[in-house]
DNA sequence: TATGAATGAGCCTTCATTCAT
DNA sequence: TATGAATGAAGGCTCATTCAT
């Protein structure tokens, strides 16, 4: 991003967040950069939808870029969260599962923020989740919760004895992701509303099927 | 009447394409577009990387917007040949729809500057997809080909009667597409290599498996 | 969103004037704009002619036609002190008159910049005045000024009693603008020198001729 | 105007002109650069409204610019033929004046694009009226009509003696150009149609009492 | 901590003009 | 004589960023 002149930058003093300046600036941001891209998104936008200044913006993130990564840290901090909803010990391993799904779909659905977001980045080749620490922990959480859950099912003989954590997890978020990222194209070529209450009730239920049915054993 | 001024344009006559001149300029841009996006793309160097000038761009498609549109029109036509690659008569149902599913997947892989335009396109919320025709045609010929595939395993026995043509395709196209498009975060976060030919082989296979699963009486 | 767009633009705050910048810019616009035109001047050339930068420019007006509009303001704004300098109650109706005339004539005499300025505003048909308040005021002075001097010499029985306070100011105006507005073509055609100080002085006395001899009772 | 490179030039044949391709040319020409002034017309824009291309203006008349004076020099041609209308010996001195100040007021109003024209080249400072000859015979012309008039009043005792020719030519000018050439600004600010018929007719008569008051003896 | 003014670099677009045919 | 394609050189405008206060 060659304009203006980049300033060589020696002081480095990321500052505390007093009051709710931070957050207000990351949550205009959020949708800036999510609706525009990186590139698309404008600074004085923010700025302007914002309960501050411009000024901040820079004082609290130093650059465009840096406002960028904390949304995507922020957003990827939220995801977190989906499974914490579910606990994996009630239920049977099988009606486990399917809520697994059903809460992901739901929650793809309910964060398109979210989702354009991880296009931008996979856009842009993945080059600022590097800086983004927290997300080791997180993948080796949910892998592991995939893992229990999997084990469950085979212990309980519903479940194929191969299945790859990863790999379900991977399959369980295309579903889930496409919904919602393809949405516009998929929606528009076919003529599918995929945003109506119902289209949604329909597609999580094949969801969770294809899932079963890859699972079962 | 000054510059900006976008003025009614009376859309001047459309310049036939005489030596490769467009071609080469729409090859360039494909490849900025996925890159950098509609937004982060810029005019001057996609010139520079072409065999013409700047000026040429805008004689051939008017604005960049135009060009974007350009690019995209031409990634959709190019997808259309996908399945034209495989004879649905020749194999039986299972079969064809293993073949349909790896040319499926094949072809997302090759061809990552399409996803990421469809990605791009799709954070634009399909805001260019609507100028762009040829897309009714394919989706009739690629549901109507479906229609058939899942006809034939009915018959055949080997696939469920309840099978919706579209619902298929898409399930098809999120996992395959979602390989491509989500690479970067998704190896990234759970360290993988999406990327290398024996992941792509694996992948393939286990998604060959969870729509064969899935249709499967 | 490329640059191109215009987007509805939020109108943002318009910047105070700190120092003397927008005037500086005002000043220097004035005479690009009078020397050729809205579509002729450069705003790069008056940019350089500024104290600022051509960003400034920008800043402070949004657009060329922005800066236009206020130099035409400005231009106007101007005009509206001709009057102030000449007391009508100290000399008879027939001398004020005169004075009347002499000061019309020596104002466009002395700003050829306010006589181009708005012949351009002809040529755009008036396109861009109606932006500019502050005309009604004036135009109401003006009239009642005249209105008040026809009074006072129909009164002192040395006026006709039909002039019409309109038709006065314009035919005053049109012998004063005319000999700046068109001093090149008709100069240049007649060989006549409409520039020289002794060529003006017969000119505007001979004005004060006409408008006495076509008001005198 | 220091677009593009204007190559030396050392070739200068001005081609004949065969069909009407010349005159459709200036005709269109005229109506650009009169609307829009030298810079704001477009070379472009005038070769589509024209019936041939836009490679006729350049072999016709060498550039933008060659255009500019030929539409010029094609204006102050046909005003000459003004006064060609009226037979100066059949009606008395008075009359004569009456007949010449209308159809000089005429003309103006039925002829914005030349009123237009002038305007531009004066804002040019008659950088472009140099090149245009048939103007010196012109003048004299007129002149001597002027002054044989003069003359025929004076000896009919109906003018005064020293009525100078060039100064009532002047005069009748002004006041008919202002009507038209300040329409717009003067119009919109003293809230005057100056465009209506019953306008024009009633400013025409006032423009005619002017300047027989004037010349009366 | 906060803000409005300021800015250099660069971006999209357009123009008058010429070349190949 | 005629035309569509091509082009160098700007032209208007905008961006991320910094400075003065």
């Amino acid at each position: 991003m060659p304009r203006g002149t980049p300033k060589p930058k020696t002081k480095a003093k990321p500052p505390e967040d007093s009051s709710g300046v931070r957050e207000d600036i990351i949550a205009v941001a959020t949708r800036e950069f999510s609706d525009k891209g990186l590139a698309g998104a404008r600074v004085d936008e923010i700025a302007e939808r914002t309960q501050t200044s411009k000024r901040m913006i820079y004082y609290y993130f130093e650059s465009k870029e840096g406002l960028y990564r904390a949304v995507l840290e922020r957003c990827y901090a939220e995801v977190r969260e989906i499974d914490s909803g579910i606990d994996l010990e009630v239920l049977g391993p099988q009606e486990t599962l399917r809520q697994l799904v059903r809460v992901t779909f739901d929650y793809h659905t309910q964060h398109p923020d979210f989702v354009r977001l991880v296009m931008n980045e996979n856009i842009h080749q993945g080059a600022h989740i590097g800086g983004v620490p927290a997300l080791k922990t997180r993948n080796q959480t949910v892998i592991a919760m995939m893992q229990r859950l999997i084990d469950r099912g085979v212990a309980a003989g519903c479940f194929r004895r191969d299945i790859d954590p990863v790999e379900l997890h991977m399959t369980i978020s295309a579903l889930c992701f496409y919904n919602v990222s393809n949405r516009y194209t998929f929606g528009r070529i076919f003529q599918r509303d995929m945003t109506s209450v119902s289209a949604l009730a329909r597609r999580r239920e094949e969801v969770v099927n294809i899932i079963e049915r890859w699972c079962r054993a």
